[in-house]
DNA sequence: CTGAAAGCGCTTACAG
DNA sequence: CTGAAAGCGCTTACAG
C-alpha cells in the first residue's frame, strides 16, 4: 500500500508538471484551425478581415478563437508581416511638468489608429548593450529634442525609416518632418507685454539647456522685441536656467549677488520660473511690484503659484497628436509636412503685474 | 544627344527606385554570416554571448555587423526565443501630478535589466479591436489600480501571466503581488497634525474615485484618527473629490453651500487639495486661518503653491522601481512578495497652519 | 472563396 | 567550438 500510494504521489506530481507546462502553451492560429476545421489561411483571414471568407467558416472560426481565448502572438505577425505596428517615442527629459501633457497627446491618437507605443529614454544610464529602439522593433519614431545622436538619426534617414521630429530644427540637409511651436512669437508677446503694459526695461532672460532650439528661438523673440521697443540689448541680463528649478534659482541668485539691476525675468519656461520666485522671495523682492516674472509652457501648475504665473500656452499635447499624424502618414508611404509650426497663446496672470482674478 | 539623355534620366530614375527599395531590404543574420564566412548559428552565438566562440571568429563576425549596420529584429528573436523581453504597463490615468513620478521610477528599473516598455492607456476611448497589450506582446504586466477589468486580469492569472497589481489590494483568491504605500498611517498622521497641533476637530475629507483603493485607506486612516481623539464621526463632512481639480472644487462648493460648519480639509490627495484651495479663495475663507488644508501624495506643485502645501509624501518612483522589481521576479520564475507596503512620510509647510519657511 | 506551402529572421537542441 | 536543420506562429502570393 505504501508503496503505491508513493507512485500515485509521483504520478500526480508528474500531471502537475505536465499541467504547468500546458498552461504556458498558448493557443496558437493551427489550434483555432482544427478545432473550426478550416485551413490556417482561413483563420489569419477572419483575423485581419482583409479578405472575404465564407460566413459559416468565419462563424466557425471567431467561435474556436473565442473558446481557445487565442490572441495571435505579436511577434509572428510583425515577422510574417515586416509591419510593428508600433511608433517609438525617444526622449531625454522624463522630469519636468512639459512631459506628461506631450505624451497624453501622443498615447490618444496612437491608439486611435492602431498602433502600440515603446517608449525609451536616454536619460536613464542604462547599458546600451543592446540598440533600445529604432528599425528593429518600431514602424517609426518620434524624436524630442536632442536625445538622439545625431549619427543615430543619420542612420535611419539613410535607410529610410519614419522618422519625426519634435522641437528641434531638421537637420542640415536631411529632410525630416518637424513639429515645434511657434516660441519666438510667443517670446516676443510675452517681453513686449511687460514692457508696454508695466514698462519694465531690464528684463533678465534665462535660457534652456544648452543648443536646446526652444530657447534658442524664446532668446531670439526676446531680442526683437527689446530692439522694435528701441531698449538696447545687455548681455549681462542673459544667463542658463536650463529649464528646471534649481539652475534658476542659482542664475538669479548669481545675478542679484553680482548687483545687476533688473525690473522683470523672462524664466525660459515654467519649471524655470519656480525657482525665480524661490530666489526672489529669498531676497525680499516682491513679485510682480519689484520684479516681474514670466514663464513659457503653461503647465499644470503654473496658474496655482503664488503669484498666479504669467506665461505662453504651448499646445503640447496638440504637438503629441500632430506628431502622430505626420509619423504615420510618412509609415504609410504618403507626405509628411516639412515644418509644422504650432500657435502659441498668452495667458496673463499675475507675475506681470496685472491684476488677477481671484 | 537629346534622346540619350532622355535615356539616361530614365535609367537613373528606375535606378533611384531600385536603390530606394534596396535601402528597405535591412541585412538579416544571414548577410552577416556569409559577410564574416561562418554559420548563421554562430552569429546567433556572438549576439547573444551565451556560448563561447572562437576568438577569431568572434571578431569576423563582430567587424562583419558594425559594417552592415546590423541589428537583430526583434520580432524574429521572439518568436525564436519566446520571450519578449518588454514588459507592459497599463494604466488609466496619464493626467495626474503623479503620473511622471511612477513612469520615471518604472522606466529606470527597467532599463537597467534590460527590458523594454509598451505602455497602454485605457482612458483613451480607442477602439479595442486587437487586445492592445497581454500575453501575446509582453513579458509580463504592471497595472496600475482598476485599469484593468477583473476577467482580464482573472483570464491572464489562469495562464500563469505574470503579474504585478499597484496601489490596489490583490483580488479575491488570486495570488497576484501588490505595491502599494502606507496610504492609512499616512492619514492618520496627516490628521492627528491638524487635531493635535491646530486644534481643528470639523475636518472635511474628499474621497478619490469610487473604488479606489488609495482612498478607502486613506478614509479609514482619516476614522481611525478622529476615533483616537475622540471626535465624532460626521457622514455630512465626507464628499467625493475624485482625486481631480474640478470635482473637489465643486464638492467644497457644495459643503459651503450648505452651511456644514468646517474648520479644515483632507482633500484626498494634491490634485484635489488645488481645487479645494480655489473654493476657499473664492469664498473668502482664509487657508490656514479659517481653514487648514491637506493633501496627499506630495507632488512637483505642492511646494510652490499658496500656501504651500502640507501634505504626505507618497514614494511613487520607488513604487514604479519595486513594481518592476518583482515583476522580473515573477518572469524569472522566482517568487514575489505577496504584499509590498512603502513609507509615507508627513511633509509639514503652510497649509495646516504651521509657521512656513520663506 | 480557400488551402498548401513558402517565407519572415532569428534561436536552439542535435550531432559532431 | 561549430554547422545543418528544425521550429517559433503568423501572412501572403499562388493556384485552384
Amino acid at each position: 500500500m505504501l508503496r503505491v500510494d508513493f507512485s500515485l504521489g509521483f504520478l500526480y506530481t508528474l500531471k502537475a508538471f505536465s499541467e504547468m507546462k500546458q498552461k504556458f502553451r498558448l493557443p496558437t492560429i493551427a489550434d483555432v484551425a482544427s478545432r473550426a476545421q478550416v485551413s490556417i489561411a482561413t483563420v489569419s483571414r477572419v483575423l485581419n478581415g482583409n479578405v472575404p471568407v465564407q460566413a459559416d467558416k468565419a462563424q466557425r472560426v471567431q467561435l474556436a478563437m473565442q473558446e481557445l481565448r487565442f490572441v495571435p502572438r505579436s511577434a509572428a505577425r510583425v515577422l510574417a508581416s515586416r509591419k510593428t505596428n508600433t511608433i517609438g517615442l525617444v526622449f531625454s527629459e522624463i522630469q519636468g511638468a512639459f512631459f506628461p501633457h506631450l505624451l497624453k497627446g501622443i498615447e490618444a491618437q496612437l491608439r486611435a489608429d492602431g498602433y502600440e507605443l515603446l517608449i525609451y529614454s536616454t536619460d536613464s544610464l542604462h547599458p546600451k548593450a543592446r540598440k533600445p529602439i529604432g528599425e528593429h522593433n518600431t514602424d517609426g519614431l518620434l524624436v524630442f529634442t536632442s536625445s538622439l545622436e545625431r549619427e543615430e538619426i543619420e542612420r535611419l534617414y539613410s535607410i529610410s525609416f519614419p522618422l519625426v521630429l519634435l522641437h528641434e530644427s531638421p537637420l542640415q540637409g536631411l529632410n525630416i518632418p518637424v513639429i515645434t511651436i511657434e516660441n519666438k512669437d510667443g517670446a516676443v508677446a510675452l517681453v513686449s507685454h511687460l514692457i508696454e503694459w508695466h514698462n519694465r526695461r531690464r528684463i533678465v532672460f534665462l535660457r534652456g539647456p544648452d543648443g536646446h532650439e526652444d530657447s534658442q528661438w524664446r532668446e531670439r523673440g526676446y531680442r526683437e522685441a527689446l530692439e522694435s521697443h528701441g531698449i538696447p540689448f545687455d548681455e549681462k541680463l542673459i544667463s542658463r536656467g536650463n529649464f528646471d528649478e534649481e539652475t534658476a534659482f542659482q542664475a538669479m541668485q548669481k545675478i542679484m549677488a553680482d548687483d545687476i539691476p533688473f525690473d522683470a525675468v523672462f524664466a525660459g519656461d515654467d519649471d524655470a520660473a519656480i525657482g525665480v520666485y524661490r530666489a526672489l522671495k529669498m531676497a525680499k523682492r516682491l513679485i510682480p511690484d519689484d520684479v516681474a516674472v514670466v514663464g513659457f509652457d503653461d503647465v499644470q501648475f503654473s496658474r496655482y503659484i503664488s503669484p498666479a504665473l504669467t506665461t505662453v500656452r504651448a499646445p503640447i499635447e496638440e504637438v503629441g497628436r500632430e506628431a502622430v499624424n505626420q509619423l504615420i502618414s510618412l509609415i504609410s508611404g504618403k507626405q509628411a509636412q516639412a515644418l509644422t509650426l504650432m500657435r502659441t497663446e498668452l495667458v496673463i496672470r499675475e507675475s506681470c503685474g496685472c491684476p488677477g482674478y481671484p
